[in-house]
DNA sequence: TCTTGCATTCTTGTATACCAGGATACTAGT
DNA sequence: ACTAGTATCCTGGTATACAAGAATGCAAGA
C-alpha cells in the first residue's frame, strides 16, 4: 500500500490510516472478527507501530475494534442495542435542533439551505453520489449551526458512524438519493415557513429510513452482528469459558 | 507522586493517570494554560512516555488538553459555546429519556429508584457527599436504562465532563445536595404515576441548576475561559500572528 | 539601545527493542 | 487414539532512542 510521503504534517499520516481503516470497516470490507495487528498494518502503510497504535486505540474507543491485550485486535461486530441507541441519540438531538432552527432561521439561512438543495439536485443529476452524500452531511451540520449548536455535530458524527455501518449493509443506496433529496427539500420548506412541528415530523421520518430495516438486515447478515457468530472473535470468547 | 505497582493489568496504569489528570483539570487544580509534558508526567507517575501519550491524546480528543506538535501540551480553556452545547446534548437526551422512562417504568423499576433516593438521603445525612454524587450519577444512568438506552449514558458522560468543569467553579456545592435530592425525589414521583410531562419539567429544571450561572461564573473566572486570557496558550497564539 | 542571526534546548512525532502473557502446536505418556 | 504437559510463537504493553520543528536566550553588529 504505502502512502504518506510524510513531511506533510505530523499526525497527518495517522489520520489517513484512520480514515482508511474506518472506511473499510464501515463499508464492510473488513468483516467483524477479522484480525488486525499493529505490526502488519504499520508495515502496510509504511509506518511504525506507534502511530498505528493510536489509530487502533481511537477505533477501539469508537466501538469499531476490540483490542484484547496480549491476544490481538479484531473488528468488532455490530451491536444492535448500540445501533438502536445511536439512532436514539441522533434522532433526539437532530429533531430538537431542527425545531429550534425552524424558529431561528433567518432569510439568509433559508437561502443557504435552498442553495444546498440545488447543489444536491445537481449532484444526483450528474450521478455524483459521493458529492451528494457529502452535501447531505453538510446540510445536517448546517441545520445544527442554525440551531446555534455547532459543537453538537461531533456527537452526531460518532453516533452516525454506527448507523452508517448498518446503512451500508442495506445496499439499496441506488434508489435512495432521490427520496433523501425530497425529504431535505421538505424540511427546508418547513423551516422557511417556521413550521417547527412539520420539520420535526419529516426529520424523524428522514432519519428513520435507513434505520427502519435494521431487524431485516441483522437477519440477512448475522455474521456482522453481535450474538452467536459462527466464527471470529466469538470463537475466542467461547474458548475462554 | 509515583503510583502504579504495575502488574495489576495492562492499561490499568494509564487509566489511573487519566482519571487523576481528568479530575485535576475538572476540579481546576490544573488551570487553563498550564503546561504539561509527556516526559514530566511520565516521570511523576513512574511511567514512560508511551502510556502517558495515549492519556494525553484521549484528553485532547475530549477537549481538556491542547496538544500542539513540537511545542507542548496545555490545559485547554473552557469554551462557553462548547459548554452550552454540552448542556443542550445532556438536557435533550435526558429529558426525552425520562419521558420514555415514565411510560415504561415497571413497579420494580420504581422501587429501585425509590431505594436509590433513600440511599441518597442517607448519604446526605452522613455528610458523605462523595457517595451522594456517585449515587446521583447512578440514578441518572438508571433512568437511561429504564428508558431502554444504556449506551446513551456514555454520550452523557462526555457532555457532563464539560459541564462539571463549570459546576466546580461555582463552588456552591455545600447547599446543593438537599435541593438535588428534592428534585430527584420529585422526578421519581412523576415516574411512579407515569407523568411524563411532569418528569420532563423537573428534569429540565434539575439539569439547568448548575448551568444557569455560567455567565456569572465566566465573568468571575475569566482566566478559565476562552477568549482574551491574560496568559497561557493565548500568548502563544498571539505571537504566531 | 535595538535588531538580527544563530545556537541551544525543549517539545512532540516516530521508530525500534524488549517484556509479559495467552494461544497453539507438538510430544510424551497412558 | 487420546490426553496432559510443555515449548514456541505471536500478541499487545512498555521503555527508550532518535528525528524534526519551534521557542528562547545570547551575542554580535548597526
Amino acid at each position: 500500500m504505502t502512502i504518506a510521503p510524510r513531511h506533510l504534517s505530523p499526525r497527518a499520516t495517522g489520520q489517513q490510516v484512520y480514515e482508511d481503516l474506518h472506511g473499510r470497516i464501515v463499508r464492510g470490507e473488513l468483516r467483524p472478527g477479522a484480525s488486525l495487528t499493529e505490526a502488519r498494518i504499520g508495515e502496510a502503510y509504511g509506518l511504525s507501530r506507534t502511530p498505528v497504535r493510536e489509530v487502533f486505540w481511537r477505533l477501539n474507543e469508537e466501538g469499531f475494534l476490540r483490542v484484547i491485550p496480549q491476544v490481538g485486535t479484531f473488528v468488532a461486530p455490530i451491536s444492535v442495542p448500540a445501533v438502536r441507541d445511536a439512532q436514539f441519540v441522533r434522532e433526539t438531538l437532530e429533531c430538537r435542533a431542527v425545531a429550534d432552527a425552524a424558529g431561528l432561521a433567518t432569510p439568509a439561512d433559508v437561502l443557504a439551505l435552498q442553495r444546498l438543495i440545488q447543489d444536491q439536485r445537481s449532484s444526483i443529476a450528474d450521478g455524483d453520489f459521493a458529492n451528494f452524500f457529502a452535501l447531505d452531511e453538510q446540510m445536517h451540520r448546517h441545520l445544527m449551526l442554525i440551531a446555534g449548536h455547532p459543537f453538537v455535530w461531533q456527537v452526531i458524527t460518532s453516533a452516525k458512524a454506527q448507523l452508517d455501518r448498518v446503512r451500508f449493509l442495506s445496499l439499496e443506496q441506488g434508489t435512495w438519493p432521490a427520496m433523501i433529496l425530497e425529504q431535505h427539500a421538505t424540511i427546508v420548506d418547513c423551516i422557511a415557513r417556521h413550521d417547527a412541528a412539520g420539520a420535526v415530523a419529516i426529520m424523524t421520518a428522514h432519519l428513520r429510513t435507513a434505520f427502519a430495516a435494521i431487524e431485516r438486515i441483522a437477519a440477512e447478515h448475522p455474521d456482522f452482528f453481535e450474538g452467536s457468530e459462527p466464527s471470529g472473535i466469538a470463537a475466542i470468547f467461547r474458548k475462554r469459558a
